[in-house]
DNA sequence: CGTTTCGGACGTTCAACACC
DNA sequence: GTGTTGAACGTCCGAAACGC
């Protein structure tokens, strides 16, 4: 059902969670906790030296074809995977189970002490991930990656983060960041540093776009013939651009918090 | 060599349960 | 009421099987 040279591409692509019909605009747009390693933006250097194995994440619900097949699906509709094949309009949600009720549960292990499932939740896989918070990369990292993509980039696909070798780059949820800056004027109230230009840093937001818009640059287009031009990689800018000498902007938490968890 | 199938590892969800 | 636990349920990795 599924051809290996799409489910490559179609693979190591994620989107963030999106529980209800709200897309989570919360996740990081650029890394989030549980990003697979070899999705991540950052040199891998930047990330850990040791093959460590990190969250596998899934979408919250695949739609049929990609379920069928087993393979990974993305939370727009259609999916990636579908409008390869051409199967868009087959594209939909495949139908869960509802959750058993009233189920009764053995006895659960006491806790032992204090607010020690606290901590060892940290410990579970979910909660460790890349242990760093969201909003905090590692040592020597820039804070907010989005700042330092290149005001064009509104990439689905990250710039040079290839999944595997010779294969299309890690695919990002289908939103796009905009800067939506501030006129370049001062803010009022302030002393103007920071606010040449743009107020401190230029903001970026993530604008959802319904697949089928406009491909923004480095989006794969899709041919009719599901066929994808496997040059069309090499464009992609380094993944990290050098950061505007306005210096780069603070505003890496503002988006991560998928913490928020609306949806869950 | 490309494509399909699918076993099973792993992630997510959420009601039951425990604790304050 | 809030936090924790753990099993049901889901996704999808990755390898084997299959077809050309």
């Amino acid at each position: 059902m599924s051809s290996p040279a799409i489910d490559a591409a179609d693979e190591q692509h994620d989107s963030p969670p999106a529980q209800d019909l709200q897309p989570s605009m919360t996740m990081h747009p650029v890394a989030y906790p549980g990003m697979p390693v070899h999705m991540y933006p950052f040199p891998t250097s930047m990330v850990s030296s040791q093959p460590l194995r990190t969250k596998r994440r899934q979408v919250k619900n695949a739609c049929t074809n990609c379920q069928k097949a087993c393979k990974k699906c993305d939370d727009a509709r259609p999916c990636l995977r579908c409008v390869k094949y051409g199967i868009a309009e087959e594209c939909i949600d495949s139908q869960r189970k509802e959750r058993k009720k009233g189920i009764k549960r053995g006895p659960y292990k006491k806790r032992d002490g204090k607010g020690s499932s606290t901590s060892d939740r940290a410990d579970s896989p979910s909660a460790s991930a890349p242990t760093l918070p969201p909003t905090l990369p590692p040592t020597g990292m820039p804070s907010a990656q989005m700042s330092y993509m290149p005001f064009g980039y509104y990439g689905q696909y990250p710039p040079g983060v290839p999944s595997k070798p010779g294969e299309a780059p890690a695919y990002f949820p289908p939103f796009y960041f905009a800067p939506v800056a501030a006129a370049p004027q001062q803010l009022p109230g302030q002393d103007g540093e920071g606010t040449q230009g743009y107020p401190v840093a230029p903001q970026f937001f993530p604008i959802l776009t319904p697949y089928g818009q406009p491909y923004p640059p480095y989006m794969m287009p899709h041919r009719l013939d599901g066929q994808v031009p496997a040059t069309s990689f090499a464009a992609y800018p380094p993944i990290f651009p050098k950061p505007p000498s306005t210096g780069g902007h603070t505003d890496g938490s503002s988006s991560s918090g998928k913490a928020g968890e609306g949806g869950n």
